[in-house]
DNA sequence: TATGAATGAGGATTCATTCAT
DNA sequence: TATGAATGAATCCTCATTCAT
């Protein structure tokens, strides 16, 4: 009844959503400023969005397909060794939170709260998470890195990234930063340092 | 006039806040809920806190000055090796994680906001960021870690340990998470990688 | 502009929305609700309709004429006995009851609200009393019928038919219901009962 | 949580918003001036009912319960022939409806909907019917009336009254339009009229 | 000091109506 | 003539905050 009128007219007001949610918090976001900003009308936002609520989502969730299907794409542009597709992983993250800084401080939590965006994030997150994870395992299986726990490892580094971002970018420029990123990186997954990682208690799950 | 008779009521508070801060966004969280999650009046909470945004940046401040006394107090605890060093600062924000997850998801941005508990913020920041450099500094003087700079590694290895729990928790228990992350923090610092980092363009600030 | 083009949209349009709305009260019928039942677009309501009130009298209105057009139709087939005449007369209207049971529903009150409709309908509704009434009068003059004020009579008559079918009907059948109607209405019209309906304060008025 | 708080408040919101809503149909009617008229906050209302609809409801279901009241009480004052009672029932709902106008003109379908209002709404329904329908069994047990199927009649008189206080009201003074239903009714159930209702199709259900 | 009923500013949401196509 | 996407005025409702007890 309401489906995709006008693409464009989405992408606008998700647009100016994202901007406005980024710089603010969820309450202090009038939806009739973000239909300002979008230029549309408040009741237009209603055609497009269920609500304040999916509409926020809408911004998580658009953002985090945007930067997947970045991924994807480079990716599959040819094979390449373990380090340069870390490279290239890791610097594709960092180069998103840098295009969508205000989206990727808002890459906290609140996916886990219900709704149709729930399932779409859970799949594009798992997808993130095995793209990095088999760039590891390459590396492994080369003898170029060495990690007990890929799966751990896979998931917790775009969390790393957004935590350098954060914490880190007020002190120092891109460059620095990407650089520094990448090397901690492939600094921990490539050293030679031994006896760490001892049996494990318990499996590590999926 | 609002000078605390019964410190237990505030911390109870405080512990009600904590854990529903951590599970929903600051606007999901109502006084309400929070007034009868530690079984007081409503209009108690405004004899311990002047506003919701006092007892939410309460909440943070009180959480993150706990982890620093008892940083401080372990490190003050004779001279150790700045690997020793690390693994105790690690170990004890892994530990604080765990004893206190609600705070430490909470641990995200929002620093923004203002008030009077801004300034101890910061300061406490300043102060852990301080500790782990300097732990940093030791190994980098002793050569045995490398790390181009210290400061960025110290402002986000609290992250990375927020980014492990929240992202990690989920498929392996709490000595492999530990040993994890002690290995990743290890293993980068300790690596003999060369070539990484080059000049910077731009000096890191404070 | 606005010539009816297509009387059977117009009736399909008026028919949708005589089902809504005798099934919830005026606020709660949407126009898109109307539209879509009609199988039309919501704009084209307007075209045949001035706006939602208009579209709720002529409801109203097209139903009520509907029943005054039969009903001048069958008292005009020669003439009969009063008791005849009151006869077709409620099995008329009680017949009209069950073909539009919604429409019939909808016989409320809200003859408050003013449009341009509002003089067709007090017109027929006067009509409609007028018929009653004179058939009354007739069994009045003729020593069958007694009433004092069939001027009253005349206006109830249709409520009480309403009255019946709304309230009764879930635990009678149709039969029962009509006879029993008109058994209550003549027994009234044709009691011997004395002593009742005294000198009138007031003069009953048009 | 809120349970009767102010039992006068309570009230006093439920007088304010019976005149509005009688006086306006129910979109019409603000809840901003509901407060006012009840000198209340606009918040103050959404403490004693869930909403809007709820008030709304409860504004009928409160208004019924009291005509029950009343009439429960003055059929218990002492025993009284068939139609002595049957005078003082009629009486007492055309009283009623005097007192209660707008009310009564609410009084509509509306109650089919949902809510918790529901059950009591319907079981005071089924008080209202059994009082008229034990009167008249006991004019028929007494030879003074006669009525195939009092519960038909019992479930219309109601109906009757506000039909005719609806539509005669603009032309006939209180005692005018008491002393014609009065007449109404008792003319028929004590009409000696013979042949009327044949043999029920259907067993009349409950 | 503790409370929770009362409040109303603030903002999300609805839906009749318009108008470009 | 027919449409339905767009609109924003109109209002319901929320919830942090106050204050009398």
């Amino acid at each position: 009844m309401m489906q995709v009128m006008d693409e464009q007219k989405r992408l606008r007001i998700l647009a100016a959503a994202t901007e406005l949610f980024a710089a603010q918090p969820f309450h202090k976001v009038l939806l009739s400023e973000v239909a300002e900003a979008a230029g549309v009308g408040k009741g237009t936002l209603y055609v497009y969005f269920k609500n304040k609520d999916d509409l926020y989502l809408s911004v998580l969730s658009s953002g985090f397909m945007r930067l997947m299907e970045q991924l994807r794409h480079r990716m599959s542009e040819g094979t390449q060794g373990p380090v340069e597709n870390l490279e290239t992983v890791v610097r594709e993250i960092v180069q998103f939170a840098y295009q969508n800084p205000h989206l990727f401080e808002l890459m906290r939590t609140n996916t886990r709260r219900e709704t149709r965006h729930r399932s779409q994030w859970v799949k594009k997150s798992m997808e993130l998470r095995s793209i990095i994870e088999s760039v590891i395992l390459q590396g492994v299986r080369t003898g170029e890195f060495r990690d007990a726990h890929p799966k751990l490892t896979a998931r917790f580094i775009p969390g790393l990234v957004r935590s350098v971002m954060i914490e880190a970018a007020p002190i120092a420029d891109r460059a620095t930063l990407t650089n520094h990123i990448l090397w901690f990186v492939k600094a921990a997954l490539t050293s030679k340092q031994k006896g760490e990682n001892p049996a494990l208690k318990q499996q590590v799950g999926p």
